[in-house]
DNA sequence: TTCCGCGTTCAGTCTTGATTGAACGCTCCA
DNA sequence: TGGAGCGTTCAATCAAGACTGAACGCGGAA
């Protein structure tokens, strides 16, 4: 979305067509998802090379900044999508994919809908009986069977070890 | 998002508290979901009062300009969420809640990601058999078993009555 | 101790897009 | 035919936040 550095941007040790293709087609969709577009691309890289890939090394393949590394890596991290991990006698701080991304974010898009069903509840159980009250249980339904739906998904996908992506 | 018209705004039609609470959060959750903040509140509006709602009323009630309605309410429409209905004798437009808004938007968000999954394609299907591959592949199954999963939901919603909202 | 490499943070810049309000064109009624 | 009511569109405004680059602090090596 903002400031994309270029259309296309080719790392500086070539990928494949394909990979570039697919890391520019990860920031679309992570941008559309209302993720910075950066985290997106970073996923991506880490998703056809599954690394252990230096800090620098990050920098310089994505074409993008340092402190954008640093922020973006982070919010995946936190996320559960990648893995930050020591490399011996290396100094730097190394990534990895981690090992059931998806259903990590899987985890994470439920942990929100979760949060947002909170807040929900304090006016779905405000005690009153008004007519507007069946569409606002509703939703809240609606909220509660799609996030069982989801998470019954993360479970099948973490117990098939064909889920298991990365080492 | 942006130009919140006030922290929380009061409809000139007084709602119970828990409706207008309820109509805020939906504005916070589309939101968060990249779309304009009028359109959630418009949405929360429209579960809580399924209309028939004209036109004027809704800017009234939501404390926007006539602008504002026009565009997301085309918007909404465009989703399936709510109906332009009309109703004897009066030229404004009249809108109310569609009848099974939740599939409707399940099928809005599997149709988003069936999209993603061409682009996808691109780079899956082209022929070479690079180490990276592994990881876009399993990126493309993950896909395809999200949206087997929601689109079940949605069959399944569809087919239960108590899936129908509005009338 | 000094220097250098490394990751983080933050101010500054810039793009996107939400919202408004006015202008417009249409339709219906007087 | 004129005017009023209605929905749409568009330029202007404004806020959010993505990205950068520089400054910073923290080790480890010389």
């Amino acid at each position: 979305m903002n400031q994309a550095p270029a259309p296309t941007s080719f790392p500086s040790r070539p990928l494949p067509e394909a990979h570039a293709i697919f890391i520019e087609r990860m920031g679309d969709h992570m941008e559309m998802e209302g993720m910075p577009r950066i985290a997106g691309r970073l996923f991506g890289l880490m998703l056809v090379d599954q690394g252990p890939i230096s800090f620098s090394e990050l920098a310089e393949r994505l074409n993008v900044s340092r402190g954008s590394i640093s922020t973006n890596a982070r919010l995946l991290e936190s996320q559960g999508l990648i893995l930050r991990v020591d490399v011996a006698g290396e100094r730097q701080d190394f990534f990895r994919l981690a090992d059931r991304p998806f259903v990590n974010m899987l985890h994470g898009i439920t942990g929100h809908m979760r949060e947002t069903m909170v807040t929900l509840e304090e006016c779905c159980f405000d005690g009153t009986q008004s007519q507007g009250m069946t569409g606002i249980r509703a939703t809240y339904d609606f909220f509660a069977e799609a996030v069982d739906n989801l998470e019954a998904l993360a479970k099948r996908l973490a117990e098939r070890n064909g889920g298991e992506i990365g080492r």
